[in-house]
DNA sequence: GGATTGCATTCTGTATTATCGGACAATGTG
DNA sequence: CACATTGTCCGATAATACAGAATGCAATCC
């Protein structure tokens, strides 16, 4: 586990390239050079390597630059060697067409949920959660999941590590998630009742490995308006049915 | 149009990166540092600082890299930012499942065309064209789209880059290929009889913005039995009536 | 079980290389 | 038309990435 120097042009190009990361808008040297507190020259060697490169793109009109192609390429190269998100990605777009809501689907890493997939229907609102985001467990559909079905050891030091308000409906202490737990254990399926984002509901299921271990978890997600006004039986039934049928496909 | 010299390390960070192209298969320190010609310690160095960056991961057990989920966000964040993509996608989606085959979405750059998107169904065989990929123009059906509703000039200096066999089947002479296109612009898509690969073969059409020029084009892809198995005209309606719903998603 | 191989990782001195300030050209603005 | 702003280029300098050797760990072999 190396824990040497990071090399400096790497790191810097590499933060450079994460500032795209809301949504790709184009900028400019100066904005990055700003942002990063580095000197324009610098930033402009960077920036013209990553662009030769193609990862990045100049708008040859403003001069400004934006994510290029070349990191398409590598993403997919992730996603098409991740078996989970293969397997599950026909049986998301089934419930996303379903009930024309967006569909998630997370896995745990270090106390965090990592989206790695995500399907829509062409009339659902586009939910801003973009693969590859992080969240903590106890304020989202998908995290609460995960606490409810992993070891309870793990979960006890990751509910230790602190709760804390997202929202005024996030559960920001240990006996009442403890409840909520019990009963999303129960139930088979977590509510998130906007504890996340004011005005975003989500119902959550989790996926099983042959084991019995979870090893994902799977979200209609949407305007709260909107996910209330589906039959949570149904809807619950369906996530279920789906999470069963990735389990199937994946045979782990 | 920046032609300063690459940054070294990062020059050599990337193409460590872009090894992962094969699938994202795991590699060893060793392989890499052979397969780029640098020692140990400097792969050494540019990969542990991947790694800390969570664009590398390593599986702990045999010590291997694969690429990280930092990539992912990042290669979303691209996806998210292309209009054409996202109107695209729940279209493609139903393409794929009303045939249960895979689509996909490329553009054109610089006199190639480059996968934006695809979609699978649960059943289809995967079809190893990655998003990001790019290919020639005259040896896939994609490509002789483009070709066929491109300004003539355009495609008459791509062609003079020169043709060659793909395949058997591949067009590699001008007047084939202009007979070719002549057909296209009738029917309105195009046929790919294993031109590129054989045993794939595929259904192409262009899709137009209200001006009229072609931004992109769809195609229906798989093994050659399955695709010449679906009624040539009511599959190249479909297409048709897919590329005319982006076309006014987009708007453009 | 001791020796040996093969690997990832760390260390260290050196010279390459990334960095930064400043210059310049191009474009936009009052 | 002066002035501001921005992307790009240049050269001096010192910080930094680099290569090679050393270390440590595991697996394999005899």
């Amino acid at each position: 586990m190396g824990k040497t120097k990071n090399i400096q042009s790497l790191e810097r190009a590499m933060s450079i390239l994460e500032l795209f990361e809301d949504g790709n808008r184009e900028k400019s040297v100066k904005e990055i050079a700003i942002k990063l507190d580095l000197s324009k020259s610098t930033v402009f060697g960077l920036i013209n390597t990553l662009a030769n490169l193609n990862y990045l793109h100049q708008n040859e009109d403003n001069l400004k630059y934006s994510l290029g192609l070349k990191v398409l390429a590598l993403g997919s190269a992730v996603s098409q060697s991740n078996l989970l998100a293969k397997a599950a990605n026909p049986h998301l777009q089934k419930l996303s067409f379903k009930f024309q809501e967006t569909c998630l689907l997370a896995i745990e890493e270090n106390g965090f949920v990592v989206y790695i997939d995500k399907t829509e229907s062409s009339s659902s609102i586009s939910i801003n959660t973009r693969i590859g985001t992080k969240k903590e467990l106890f304020c989202t559909g998908v995290g609460k999941c995960f606490l409810a079905f992993m070891p309870k050891e793990n979960s006890d030091n990751i509910i230790a590590l602190g709760l804390r308000k997202v929202t005024p409906n996030t559960i920001d202490n240990a006996p009442d998630l403890e409840k909520e737990l019990n009963s999303i254990r129960k139930r088979g399926f977590a509510f998130d009742n906007e504890e996340y984002e004011l005005g975003i509901s989500c119902v959550a299921v989790p996926v099983f490995s042959n084991a019995g271990k979870m090893i994902a978890s799977v979200s209609l997600t949407g305007p709260t308006a909107r996910i209330r006004g589906i039959d949570l039986s149904e809807l619950s039934e369906s996530l279920k049915f789906t999470a069963k049928a990735i389990s199937g496909d994946l045979n782990i």
